[in-house]
DNA sequence: TAGGCCATCTGGTCCT
DNA sequence: AGGACCAGATGGCCTA
């Protein structure tokens, strides 16, 4: 665990308002604060898991490195939209031909995707990354 | 050493 | 009144 701040530690509030105040409305104020704080930092470790956990389902890139919080919510809003649009052109492809294709989608597996999508290096165009594909016959071709 | 990322504190706002 | 949520501020850690 990270060591707490020193000019912000858990004895809370200093302002003059409540330091003006009587000690038992002073410590009723720090009791709060700190209340407040503890809750805070629960609320912020329930994030961080849920983070955590859209990076174990999300594809990515170098493997040593975790992905920070921003990119990993770009990751997976692109991951998202890619999965879209398989799905999306599947339907067009199965309406034209008027048969079913029996897809494996072992290919959009986090661990295969890489391959899939081009990453933008400066982190700024996960959205727009290209993603292809191409049917031929009843073969879908990443 | 600068910059990126993160944890924590804090005060404000909204809701129950 | 108190809890949840949020954004800004701050300082520590790590890497290029």
């Amino acid at each position: 665990m990270k060591p707490r701040r020193t000019s912000c530690t858990d004895s809370g509030s200093e302002s003059s308002e409540v330091d003006s105040q009587s000690p038992e409305k002073y410590e009723s104020a720090m009791r709060r604060r700190m209340a407040a704080n503890a809750r805070e930092r629960k609320r912020m470790q329930g994030l961080n898991t849920a983070f955590d956990r859209l990076r174990k389902v999300v594809p990515q890139w170098g493997q040593d490195k975790k992905l920070s919080k921003y990119e990993t919510l770009q990751m997976a809003l692109s991951y998202i939209m890619a999965l879209n649009r398989i799905l999306t052109d599947t339907k067009k492809h199965n309406a034209a031909h008027g048969q079913w294709v029996d897809l494996q989608f072992d290919c959009v597996q986090p661990d295969n995707y890489q391959y899939l999508m081009r990453y933008d290096s400066t982190g700024q165009d996960y959205i727009n990354s290209s993603f292809s594909y191409q049917f031929e016959g009843d073969q879908l071709n990443i």
